[in-house]
DNA sequence: AACGCTAGCAACCGCCTTATG
DNA sequence: CCATAAGGCGGTTGCTAGCGT
């Protein structure tokens, strides 16, 4: 089952460092640097393995790691970093000066990816969540025929919460859905490639106005609306292919 | 006050990659 | 080129503080 843990060899201390291991450690390495880390513990007093020294020094003890709260600009970079990057912590970190793989990792799974399922997005697509965004269920969500048995007024205000918390972390990179109650349309699931730059859905100033397809014409017409923000000159223009936003600009 | 539950996070584990001889 | 050691990474665990009942 894999190579034994390097730590159940020779009676090595494993579990919460001590103050006076700390200590040892940080001298330790503020003086000769810490080289072989395999060799470390034994020339720094240490009675731990090397892996848990990296791991105490790198996460913890080096100088230069930030701790604390993270910033909303931190988050944003893990989010967006995420969305491209995957799971690849240690590659978001060396986007975030100060912080930890570790850090990172553990604010992801306790606070970032709960609030992301909070607003229907899924957090490992990145994409809105298929039970409430999904193409077909829309279609099936804007028919006349639903739309009468149910309040239109609530759908639009729903989807209005939801694009706009959507737009404001992802959309740079993102599919998004988008409504426009006062022209009676609602637009597909649709890319949105901005040349504003996520920084634009922060602010509050802005707001996304839609022209998008008639639902009747869906299917019929791969049309692609616009977006036109308030507080900006620029448009942006909307497609249906969420794995194509190299055709929008 | 005591207990149980939960969230947050430090640290460990095992696998994968890279370096070295 | 191969075998082995060491480093690095991501997933998971388990402890603890804080909160609600």
């Amino acid at each position: 089952m894999g190579r034994a843990p390097c730590c159940d060899k020779n009676g090595l201390r494993k579990g919460p460092w001590t103050p006076e291991e700390d200590q040892k450690l940080n001298d330790y390495i503020q003086r000769h640097g810490h080289g072989s880390w395999r060799a470390l513990p034994q020339h720094a007093g240490l009675l731990r393995c090397g892996k848990s020294c990296r791991l105490r020094w790198t996460n913890y003890l080096r100088p230069d790691v930030k701790r604390g709260k993270f910033s909303f600009a931190e988050e944003q970079t893990i989010i967006q970093l995420h969305g491209v990057l995957g799971n690849k912590w240690s590659a978001i970190a060396a986007q975030l000066p100060g912080r930890t793989d570790n850090e990172i990792k553990n604010y992801w799974n306790t606070h970032l990816k709960k609030r992301l399922r909070q607003m229907g997005i899924d957090p490992v697509t990145h994409r809105p969540r298929i039970d409430l965004f999904d193409f077909s269920n829309m279609t099936r969500f804007f028919a006349p025929a639903t739309l009468s048995h149910m309040s239109a007024h609530w759908a639009n205000a729903r989807l209005e919460a939801l694009t706009r918390e959507y737009l404001r972390l992802a959309a740079w990179r993102s599919a998004a859905m988008i409504g426009d109650q006062q022209n009676g349309t609602q637009a597909d699931t649709l890319i949105i490639r901005s040349k504003l730059g996520a920084d634009a859905f922060c602010r509050p100033d802005i707001n996304a106005h839609v022209t998008a397809p008639h639902p009747n014409n869906w299917g019929q017409n791969p049309e692609i609306g616009t977006v036109t923000c308030s507080g900006s000159d620029e448009q942006i223009m909307l497609g249906k292919h969420a794995d194509n936003s190299e055709q929008f600009q």
